[in-house]
DNA sequence: GTTACTGCAAAGCTTTTGCATCCCT
DNA sequence: AGGGATGCAAAAGCTTTGCAGTAAC
């Protein structure tokens, strides 16, 4: 993990982010993290090591990670932002019970009629499923 | 619209909805309505009728249409939440330039792989298409 | 030395809530 | 008449912003 994040060091300066302790905190976080986490969700881990952190410093973080394109931000949670370090398009599963959001490995042919594409040029789609986990139907 | 509005009031005294005349101002403004509106959308529109109209109205108003599953509230805008008044299970075209949603009538044949499925049953989908729409790009 | 990031507090938006009053059924 | 809806204002969340101080480059 660490090392993947010192491997990436060079990346981020090529991308011309300043790597100030705070941010390879958050990228150290995020690098790998499969639990799709809202900003408080960052912050509350990070804050054990920068006990001094500020939220600003996570907003503001997550979006120049954003413009970058490093991170994605999902739309998916009502109530609140959540981001994926996983920039490749990819797919979700969420469960209707609790809320759980999984991501879906494999490649899905999805494919839009020219004729229903109202005038649009098409770049890219997202599929979310809906459903119930194991775990909730275990109950 | 009117007509249809009022052909439907017996079926909104069946689920049990009380109808007041502001709720009949929400209602006939939904039908038929294509544009995703926001509360603030739909309070703007409602509000030239009745000028002492609150936002909380609205709001809760909202609240029992979608309980009642005749309102579906869209998590597609990082800003705020949309409403859709088509509640049969449709997909989105979405704009990355000016923001616009439309949507998609045909038919799109999705589905996931069983090993895919992370123990999930799935009961649902949705898909969100993105690009860019004719007018952004006759610019 | 510059430039850009941090931290704090305040402000901005959207959405929710409590409660007295009102009105649909 | 009774139960639910309305309207208002206040509060609650989440996110953004301004600014002075500070650290990375």
């Amino acid at each position: 993990m660490k090392i993947s994040i010192a491997n990436n060091i060079k990346k981020y300066r090529a991308l011309g982010i300043k790597l100030t302790p705070q941010r390879l905190a958050i990228l150290e976080y995020l690098d790998g993290n499969k639990n799709h986490p809202s900003a408080e969700n960052i912050y509350e881990a990070v804050r054990r090591k920068f006990p001094m952190m500020s939220f600003a410093t996570v907003y503001k973080t997550l979006e120049t990670l954003k413009q970058k394109g490093d991170l994605l931000e999902l739309t998916i949670d009502p109530l609140r932002r959540r981001y994926d370090p996983s920039t490749k398009s990819h797919h979700h599963l969420i469960c209707n019970t609790c809320k759980k959001i999984v991501d879906i490995e494999a490649e899905l042919p999805v494919s839009i009629p020219d004729k229903a594409k109202e005038g649009f040029e098409v770049t890219g789609n997202h599929v979310e499923f809906y459903g119930i986990c194991n775990e909730c139907r275990s109950r």
